[in-house]
DNA sequence: CCGCATCCGTTTCGATACTG
DNA sequence: CAGTATCGAAACGGATGCGG
């Protein structure tokens, strides 16, 4: 039985061939946070089916996107992580994330916010084409969690650094503070990245709150669009 | 009948939710070239079933990034095109392109090679971190059709165009050349690009030709990987 | 012809239960 | 913990029909 494919000479059909199937992106998206139990896929999937799961994971093993290993662990038999080719659908994963943000809405009771997801929705939310040259580190201290954003320095004139290389976010919170941070609520950045609540209403309401040198919190506000009001991808 | 979601607070399931049924975003690689009737659209996507594309048309009509015009012309009686958010997808058709163009294999006879997607995979190849800042326009003379490559020059500092949007493709030949041409086939600019044959073998062999001053000739070579060897992405 | 709608066999998905 | 097994529901693929 031949794997179904939309066999057309184009990047894109070839690409969905392989990652088009529903949940796969997703499994990605998951394991782009590092490697993975079978189980905590499970979890961090909620409605998909298991049997889907194995199956999705065995199809992305076979196409060399996902790396499976058996370890030696008391309360762990094996671990997925992405190979070296599934760690290039990131762009296409901030891609769609960035497309979906302005239809993302406030999350209900059975809207699961999965932990694991904080640091990605940070990166979608960054405005690319505002990246400093200089780069930069923010924490982002929000009630949802703790997520470290940094900003890569563009290495000078030549071959540039791709914008989304550039932006970096770790959960873990290092020994040092960064110099800028921003406290809040997810909700309340998504609301001024959106354009929904411009950046001052967010600072006076005390929805957020920033610290730092001025010219990192300028940058800062320009990251995640504080000045603008309109509604933006 | 509640349409199946993913039902997860994260930017890109809810984009999945929108665009990741199947054929979908193959609907909009084609829009992404102009607007297109029915007929257009069934014919540039062989194996898709006609009632399905029906179907696909009034969800992304729904969706609001497909709109629907009803035309006075003998032989058209509807116009598809993408709204202004149906055409926020292009950076994902593109970063859904680049990353199937590795896996891309030379097109078969059972392959469609369709005329409409050239445009579309000659963007795709193009190595965006090798962007000139200076902007470049270049010629693409290929046996499968012609391209117009035209690399928008960047604004100066302060806010930078993200680097998708810089780079633009249009099938229409103008009426003056661009300074810069490229002949050859799109197999042999491929092999060059995916690194399987090196740009001095390309030209040496004659299935790549290029001309034009030195230094925008030298552009469009790291523009299309001419100087690398070993594969990437 | 253009723009779908209907019908129908096949595949995939979703939910839950079950096993080593 | 890490998957299989099962089964009904939904989606897909292909062909064909049909009014404007």
């Amino acid at each position: 039985m031949p794997k179904r494919s939309y066999n057309q000479f184009c990047p894109a059909s070839r690409a969905l061939d392989l990652i088009g199937e529903r949940w796969t992106l997703l499994i990605v998206r998951n394991l782009l946070r590092g490697p993975r139990r079978y189980t905590d896929l499970r979890d961090g999937l909620p409605g998909m089916a298991s049997n889907l799961l194995a199956h999705r994971l065995s199809e992305m093993e076979a196409a060399g996107l996902v790396h499976r290993e058996e370890i030696a662990d008391p309360n762990a038999r094996a671990l997925y992580s992405l190979t070296e080719r599934g760690e290039e659908l990131r762009p296409v994963v901030v891609a769609v994330g960035r497309f979906g943000l302005p239809y993302l809405d406030m999350p209900t009771d059975d809207q699961p916010m999965i932990d694991e997801m904080l640091p990605e929705a940070i990166a979608t939310m960054v405005l690319i084409e505002e990246l400093p040259d200089s780069g930069i580190e923010i924490d982002l201290d929000l009630d949802e969690g703790f997520v470290r954003l940094i900003v890569v320095p563009q290495a000078g004139p030549g071959r540039r650094t791709p914008a989304l290389a550039r932006v970096q976010v770790s959960p873990d919170r290092p020994a040092t503070n960064a110099p800028t941070r921003i406290t809040g609520s997810v909700a309340a950045l998504l609301w001024v990245r959106r354009g929904e609540l411009s950046g001052a209403e967010a600072l006076d309401s005390g929805a957020l709150a920033v610290e730092g040198g001025r010219g990192d919190i300028a940058v800062l506000k320009r990251l995640f669009g504080f000045s603008r009001r309109s509604r933006q991808g």
